[in-house]
DNA sequence: CTGAAAGCGCTTACAG
DNA sequence: CTGAAAGCGCTTACAG
C-alpha cells in the first residue's frame, strides 16, 4: 500500500501552487509553457492518477451516465448497450450499469442508486414506463432518454417529458408484408403478442393491414394470432394454424422469438420453409443468421437507438435548455430466404 | 431546478447538529431514538437524497466496482454481467461497465479511468491477459477477479496474482465425448481453435483423447481439426470433413458458433442430425436451443460464474488479507438430441 | 448520546 | 500567469 499520491504532492515537487497544479490537469489555457512542463514532470514522476472523486465533489459533474436497462440476457438489449457505450466512451463519459429485471422496486431503487451517485443523466432502457417510475425519473431532475420504452398509462405530455428513440414499428410491418405480397403470397397471417399493446402491437397490425390492402387483398381479423412474446408460445401457436383447413402460405410474426417457435412447428411438420410457408420475424437477433434456414426479418439498428440516444443524452446535458427530442428509426429488411443463400450474405 | 438539500438543511431543520444528522444517515447506533426520528422526519420533510460522492471522499469506499468485459454482444458474457449485477446488488454496489472490444488500448484507459473513478475492486471477464495489462490492474492495487480469462505470457506466479474464476475445460471435454462413445459412435471428430492455445484447447483435446481412450478407441490427429471460432468458419472446415471418403458420425465442437456452422453445412448436404450425424457444441448459447434440431452442448455456468466472482471480490475487498482464490467450475451436459424432444424439456 | 471542528482531494473566483 | 483561500457535502475522532 504505497501512499497516495495527490495533486499537493505534484505542487510541491514542481515547485508551484496546488491551484496551479491543477490548471495543468484541467488543460486550462493560462498556464506557462514552461510552468506546465514542470507540472505535468512532476505527475509522471510521482505517477499520479487524479481522484475523480474530489474532482466531481467539486465541479459538480461526474461524466458517469446511469443506465437502466430491462433485460440483459436478451441480445436485443445488449447490442444498444454497446452502441451507448461506445458513445459514452467518445465523449469521456462512464456507464452505470443497472439491470433490473422488469421488478418495479428495482427499478425505482436503481433510479434512487444513480441520484445518490451523482450521475450527470440517465438512459432508460425497454419496458415500459409506469407513472411512479416517471414521476420519480422527474424527481431526479436531470436529462433521460428512453430508449425502445414504452408507457402504460395516459397523460396528454408523456411524450413532452422526456427525449426518446423508437422505431418507426408500423412501416416497419408494412414493409415487411408488402416484400411478402411480391413473392406472390395471397394468404399471410400475422403471429403477435396482445392485440392492445399501443406502444408496438398496434402500430404493426396497422402496418400489416396496410400492406395487404394496398395489394389488394382483404385484411381478416382470423388471420391476426395472438400469442405471448416467446419461442414457445410461438411454437404452440402455429401448430394450432397448421391444422386450419386452409393454411396460410406465409406468416409474419411480431417478433424473431415467436418466429423462431413457429419455424420450429413447420419443420418438425414436414413442411419446408420457404418453399412451403415463408416467414418474416422482427427485431433480427442473432440466431436468425444461425438458424437453418436463416430467417429473413426486420432488423432493429439496435446500435445506432443505442449511440444516437446517448448523443441525445449528451447534449440535454450540455444545452440547458432541454428540448425535448424524439428520434423515430427506420427498420430494415433482412433477407434471408434461401436455403441456399451464400454464408457470407448472411451474415 | 430547486436548490439541492444537504445534511445541513436537514439538521437545521430536525434541531441537531450536522454530526448528528450524518449518524442517522450512517446507522450509527448511538443515537438517541427520539433525536433519530426527528432527523429521519426531517430528512422525508425536505426529501434529502445523500451526495454519494462526498460521502465516498471522506469514507474511501465508493461502493463501486468496475467490469472491465471483452466483448458484450455475445450472449455469453451477458449471462456472467446478469450474475456479477444481481450479487453487486445484493451487496449495496453497483457496476461500471466498460466494453473494451478487445484493443488493449482501450482496456488499458478503461482501468486508468476506474482507478481515477475510485473503484472498490475489478472484474476483469474473457479474453487474454497481456503483461501489460496484468502490470497496470497490479499497479492499480485494488482486488482483481478474473473470469474466464486467459494469459498469454509466461510467469511463474501469474496464477497468484490475482484470484479467477474458471471451467474445467479437460473434465467437460472428457464428458461430452464420453456421451458420444455412449452413443456408440466409433469416429468421433473434433473441432478446435488453434491446438497450441494453453488455456481451453489444449485441455480439451486432451478430455477428448482421454476419453476415446477409455472407450477402447486410438486418437487419431487428423480427426482433430483447426478452424477460427466463427461460425462460417466451422461451416466451411465442416464442408471439408463431409468430404472425407471415411466421414465421422459425430462431431464434438470447441463452440457452439462452430458447431451452428458445422450443422448448417451437415443439413445443406442433405445429411440429418442427428441420425446421420451427431454434434455436440460448447457453451450453451441461446442459439441452440432455438435451432432445428436443437443442439446438445456443454452448459457453461455462466451466470454462476458471474456471481461467485463478485462474491469472491467483495470478499477481497473486506479481508484486507488477500488471500487469492482459485475456483474451478463444473460443465454439464445439456443433451438436446432428439428432434422429436418436448419443448419444455429443451429449454 | 451529541456538537464543533478538522479534513477528504480537488476547483475556482479573487487578488496580485 | 500564479498563489492563497474558501468551499464542494460529507464523516469521524475528540471532547464533553
Amino acid at each position: 500500500m504505497s501512499k497516495i499520491v495527490k495533486l499537493k504532492d505534484v505542487a510541491k515537487l514542481a515547485g508551484v501552487g496546488i491551484g496551479t497544479a491543477s490548471r495543468v490537469l484541467n488543460e486550462h489555457p493560462n498556464v506557462k509553457d514552461s510552468t506546465r512542463r514542470k507540472v505535468l514532470d512532476a505527475m509522471r514522476e510521482l505517477n499520479y492518477t487524479p481522484n475523480n472523486i474530489a474532482r466531481s465533489l467539486k465541479s459538480k459533474s461526474t461524466r458517469t451516465i446511469g443506465v437502466i436497462l430491462i433485460e440483459l440476457s436478451s441480445a436485443f438489449y445488449s447490442d444498444i448497450v454497446e452502441g451507448i457505450e461506445d458513445t459514452a466512451n467518445e465523449y469521456g463519459y462512464s456507464i452505470f450499469l443497472n439491470n433490473t429485471r422488469k421488478y418495479e422496486d428495482r427499478i425505482l431503487e436503481s433510479i434512487q442508486m444513480m441520484c445518490e451517485k451523482k450521475v450527470d443523466g440517465i438512459i432508460y432502457l425497454g419496458g415500459t414506463l409506469t407513472e411512479e417510475i416517471q414521476n420519480k425519473l422527474l424527481d431526479a431532475n436531470i436529462p433521460v432518454v428512453l430508449i425502445s420504452t414504452g408507457t402504460n398509462f395516459k397523460r396528454k405530455d408523456t411524450t413532452e417529458v422526456f427525449s426518446s428513440i423508437n422505431i418507426d414499428n408500423e412501416t416497419a410491418a408494412f414493409e415487411a408484408v408488402t416484400y411478402l405480397c411480391e413473392l406472390k403470397h395471397k394468404k399471410i397471417a400475422m403471429l403477435t403478442i396482445n392485440k392492445d399493446d399501443k406502444n408496438s402491437a398496434m402500430p404493426r397490425i396497422k402496418g400489416y393491414r396496410r400492406a395487404l390492402e394496398k395489394n389488394g387483398i382483404e385484411f381478416n381479423d382470423d388471420l391476426v394470432f395472438e400469442c405471448e412474446q416467446s419461442y414457445q408460445s410461438g411454437y404452440e401457436t402455429m401448430q394450432k394454424i397448421l391444422k386450419l383447413e386452409e393454411r396460410p402460405t406465409a406468416i409474419f410474426s411480431y417478433s424473431d422469438l415467436i418466429a423462431l417457435g413457429a419455424s420450429r412447428a413447420i419443420l418438425q411438420s414436414g413442411l419446408r420453409i420457404p418453399e412451403d410457408i415463408s416467414i418474416v420475424g422482427f427485431d433480427d437477433i442473432e440466431t436468425t443468421k444461425y438458424f437453418y434456414p436463416a430467417i429473413t426479418t426486420m432488423r432493429q439498428p439496435r446500435y445506432v437507438m443505442g449511440s444516437r440516444g446517448m448523443e441525445l443524452l449528451i447534449r440535454e446535458i450540455n444545452d440547458k435548455e432541454g428540448f425535448k427530442q424524439h428520434v423515430i428509426l427506420p427498420v430494415t429488411l433482412q433477407i434471408r430466404e434461401s436455403t441456399s443463400q451464400k454464408i457470407k450474405d448472411l451474415i
